[in-house]
DNA sequence: TATAATAGGACAAAAGAGGTCATGTTAGTC
DNA sequence: GACTAACATGACCTCTTTTGTCCTATTATA
């Protein structure tokens, strides 16, 4: 049930091997691709997600590529799950559609609560 | 990626019914399916997850049906949905299988942890 | 013995995730 | 300006998982 998916996954390692870079550079996604053993173009795919939700900022053209678009310690882990996945929003784990008076919803949006609490807290500058 | 799997969902209501009826009455799935609005077959199957593992109890051939294995109070929202679901096992959820001195698991763990948490502390009792 | 319930395996259908590819766009370099 | 190497994106395919159905066996009651 709750499994980090691929894209997931691939993005977070991504996101942590640029930081892992000095400051400004630019990183292929063929060499990101290439150092996490992880497909190129699904890699892309994922990229583009994290771009258009600015999370990285893409260059264009010869000699492209991508760098964060603002300093590791700005970035949770959230951000990037978010980014990539849409929002986890909990009102889609409806437990029963049916009734509102539904007492199980409060609990299941208590634990998701509790659970992005902790990926909001902790930042990309924290585990470089 | 944090959805509840319709097993799940079947199963917190399926239980959550059998709660709310009279202490040792017993209830047939068909009738469980039926006001719940859930399909008969596949609740059968969830519900013989449940008895697997010991959350309620089956009670075969004519006239029988299901009913609680014990106090609603005894059973969390946690047990049902690892009874239907099997352990919520974070360590599957490992990020980089690769690197032991990965950063972002104890990350991925303390999310877990929290929310199962809250799964723990909510009995059925409570949302009956 | 007839009946009505659960048990569980086989399997079909549907949905989703993961991955690949082709084509378009962009910008640096010669 | 042409060439090239990068990102952008939509179409598509494959594989896995989830959801759902059905059939047969087992069990217990009347």
């Amino acid at each position: 049930m709750f499994k980090l998916s691929r894209a997931g996954e691939y993005a977070l390692r991504g996101v942590v091997y640029i930081a892992s870079k000095k400051g400004g550079d630019i990183v292929h996604v063929r060499k990101i691709a290439e150092s996490q053993n992880v497909p190129e173009y699904f890699l892309t795919k994922v990229f583009s997600r994290l771009t258009r939700n600015g999370i990285i900022h893409s260059i264009r053209g010869n000699k492209g590529g991508f760098r964060l678009s603002r300093p590791p310690k700005k970035i949770s882990v959230y951000d990037i799950l978010t980014a990539v996945e849409g929002p986890l929003n909990f009102n889609d784990c409806f437990i029963c559609k049916n009734s509102r008076k539904c007492k199980l919803k409060p609990v299941w949006d208590e634990s998701m609560k509790k659970m992005l609490e902790v990926l909001k807290k902790h930042k990309i500058a924290d585990v470089v």
